[in-house]
RNA sequence: GGAGGUGUCGCCUAGUGGCCUAUGGCGCACGCUUGGAAAGCGUGUUGGGUGCAAGCCCUCGGGGGUUCGAAUCCCCCCACCUCCGCCA
C-alpha cells in the first residue's frame, strides 16, 4: 500500500514510477478521485455520528410524552448515519481497491523498463575454465545422479514432477550449506528462526503474495490456509498490528523454512534437476527498519548475501534488477546471479528487495515517532541460502571424474568430508 | 475430535441496555514535600485515526445482527484454559 497522503502532495512522482514499470500513469489520478469521494463520504459521516450521539444523551435523560417524541426524532436520525455509513463503507471499499492496484513507487536509481533492462553492477568469483581442464561440464542433474545424491526419478514417482530425494552427501550438503547461513547470519546479528509454513489468508493477503502470484501459491481450502513460497511471508507476519521499538537499531531475523511452489506458468522451463521445484528450503534474510535507513539496510543485506556466496565459492555477479520486473511490493531490487557451466549463462540465486514502508501499511507495522506518532516502518528481505545452491555448487566444483570439490567453508559441517565421490563415503 | 469455561486499558480488576468522560488498584509520568531520596500527598494516564488547532470519529478478542441507543442481548469466527479421546 503507498503512502496516501505523500500521493496527494506530490502525485507526480507516482506517475513518473507508473512509467518507469511500464504501467498505466492514469492509475494516480483514479486514486487521487476515489480519496476526495473517501473524505467526503467521511466527513458526512462522522457529522451524522455526532449528532446522533449527542441526540442520544438527550434520550437518555428525557421521561414521557418528551422522550416519546423524541425516540422517534432519534430514529430517522437512525437512518440517516445507516445511509453515511453505506456510503463511507462503498467509498473506502472502492479506495482500497484503486489503491491496491498501484505497486510500490520505485527507488530512485532503479533501472526504467521491463526484464531485459538490469544493469550489471559488479561480478565476483571465478567462473572455472573446464576447457583447460580437458572436459566438458556436465549438467548438475547428471552430477547428482551419477553421485547417487539427487534422485528426481523416485522424486516424481512418489510426489510428481519436480520433487526430488536429496540422499546421502546430497543431504548433508543442504544441511550443511543451510547450517553454515544461520550461523553466519546469527553472528551478523540476525535472530534465528523457524517460521512456520501454513499461514492464514490474511497474512498472506498483507504480504502482496496473492497478488501477481496467487497462482503460484499452494492454498488448502479444507483448512484455509495457504503454503508460503518463502519465510518472508511468516517474517513480515510475525510483527503484523505491531509497534516496533527501533531505537535500538533495525529488527534482524534470519528465517529457515521450507518453501512451497507451484510453478504454474513454468511448464517446460528449467524441467531437469533441482533447478526449479515445487518443494524446497531457503534462509531468508528480513530486517524492520526506520523508513530513512531502508536504502543503507539494502546495501548491507546484498553485501552479506554477497559474502554467503563467496563462502559457498560460488562464482556470481550482481544485478540491479529493472522497474518493469520489480514486483508489487519491491522499490528496488537486486539479485545475485550465479554462472551455471552447463547452461553458459548466469542464473538467480537471491534477491534482495526494499519494500520501504509499502508490505508494512498492510500489515499495519508502525514504529512511534518522535512526537508520540506512530509512522510505518519499512521492510526487507533477502535470500541468504537455498536448496537451488546446490546446482552451482555441484556445476562449478565438478572435476573430469565426475566427483565434486566440497566448498572448504561447508567442510566443518559435513564431517570434514571434502570431495564427494560416486557411492561414496558420506562422512 | 467431544464437553465445559474465559477474553475489558502495560498488569490485575468493576461493570446484565442510556447516568454527562468505561470503575478501582498496581505500574508509569509530572508536581508538591526533601540537603538528596524513599514514604506520603496531588495531578495525569486505553489505544488508534484525522486535523495547524479546538475538536471530531473509531476502539471492551474479531466480524455481523437486534435497538433510537450495546462492554452488556443474539449469531459466526479467533485465541487461551480445564477435562475426555487420539497421536509423532
Amino acid at each position: 500500500m503507498i503512502d496516501l497522503k505523500a500521493l496527494r502532495q506530490d502525485p507526480d512522482a507516482a506517475r513518473t514510477s507508473q512509467r518507469a514499470r511500464g504501467g498505466d500513469p492514469a492509475l494516480v489520478d483514479a486514486i487521487l478521485a476515489a480519496d476526495s469521494l473517501h473524505r467526503d463520504a467521511l466527513v458526512r459521516f462522522e457529522t451524522a455520528r455526532a449528532e446522533q450521539k449527542a441526540l442520544g444523551k438527550l434520550v437518555a435523560k428525557a421521561s414521557g410524552e418528551d422522550k416519546r417524541a423524541m425516540v422517534a426524532q432519534a430514529q430517522s436520525m437512525a437512518a440517516q448515519v445507516k445511509q453515511a455509513s453505506a456510503d463511507l463503507e462503498a467509498a473506502a471499499a472502492n479506495l482500497d481497491a484503486t489503491v491496491e492496484a498501484l505497486p510500490n513507487l520505485i527507488e530512485a536509481g532503479a533501472p526504467a523498463g521491463g526484464e531485459d533492462k538490469y544493469v550489471v553492477l559488479g561480478q565476483s568469483g571465478q567462473a572455472p575454465d573446464f576447457r583447460q581442464a580437458g572436459f566438458e561440464p556436465k549438467p548438475h542433474d547428471e552430477l547428482g545422479e551419477h553421485l547417487g545424491i539427487i534422485d528426481t526419478v523416485r522424486g516424481a514417482k512418489v510426489s510428481g514432477s519436480r520433487f526430488y530425494y536429496l540422499k546421502g552427501a546430497g543431504a548433508r550438503l543442504e544441511l550443511a550449506l543451510l547450517g553454515h547461513a544461520m550461523d553466519l547470519a546469527t553472528e551478523l546479528g540476525f535472530t534465528p528462526m523457524i517460521t512456520p509454513t501454513l499461514v492464514r489468508p490474511e497474512v498472506m493477503e498483507g504480504t502482496g503474495f496473492l497478488g501477481e502470484h496467487a497462482d503460484e501459491v499452494y492454498f488448502l481450502p479444507a483448512d484455509d490456509l495457504y503454503l508460503t513460497g518463502t519465510s518472508e511471508v511468516a517474517l513480515a507476519g510475525y510483527h503484523k498490528d505491531e509497534i516496533l521499538d527501533l531505537s535500538q537499531g533495525p529488527l534482524r531475523y534470519a528465517g529457515w523454512s521450507a518453501c512451497y511452489r507451484r510453478e504454474a506458468g513454468s511448464y517446460g522451463k528449467d524441467t531437469k534437476g533441482i533447478f526449479r521445484v515445487h518443494q524446497f528450503h531457503k534462509v531468508e534474510l528480513f530486517a524492520y527498519t526506520h523508513e530513512q535507513d531502508a536504502h543503507a539496510e539494502h546495501e548491507r543485506l546484498l553485501q552479506l548475501e554477497e559474502r554467503m556466496l563467496s563462502d559457498a565459492a560460488i562464482p556470481y555477479r550482481v544485478i540491479d534488477v529493472p522497474a518493469g520486473d520489480l514486483g508489487t511490493s519491491a522499490a528496488r531490487k537486486f539479485d545475485c546471479e550465479a554462472w551455471i557451466p552447463s547452461q553458459g549463462r548466469f542464473r538467480e540465486m537471491t534477491s534482495t528487495s526494499n519494500c520501504t514502508t509499502f508490505q508494512a501499511r498492510r500489515l499495519n507495522i508502525r514504529e512511534r515517532a518522535e512526537d508520540g506518532a506512530t509512522r510505518p516502518v519499512a521492510t526487507l528481505n533477502g535470500t541468504f541460502a537455498t536448496t537451488r545452491w546446490l546446482v552451482a555448487i555441484l556445476e562449478n566444483h565438478q572435476q573430469a571424474d565426475g566427483s565434486v570439490v566440497i566448498p572448504e567453508k561447508l567442510r566443518p559441517q559435513m564431517g570434514g568430508l571434502s570431495v564427494i565421490e560416486p557411492g561414496g563415503s558420506v562422512a
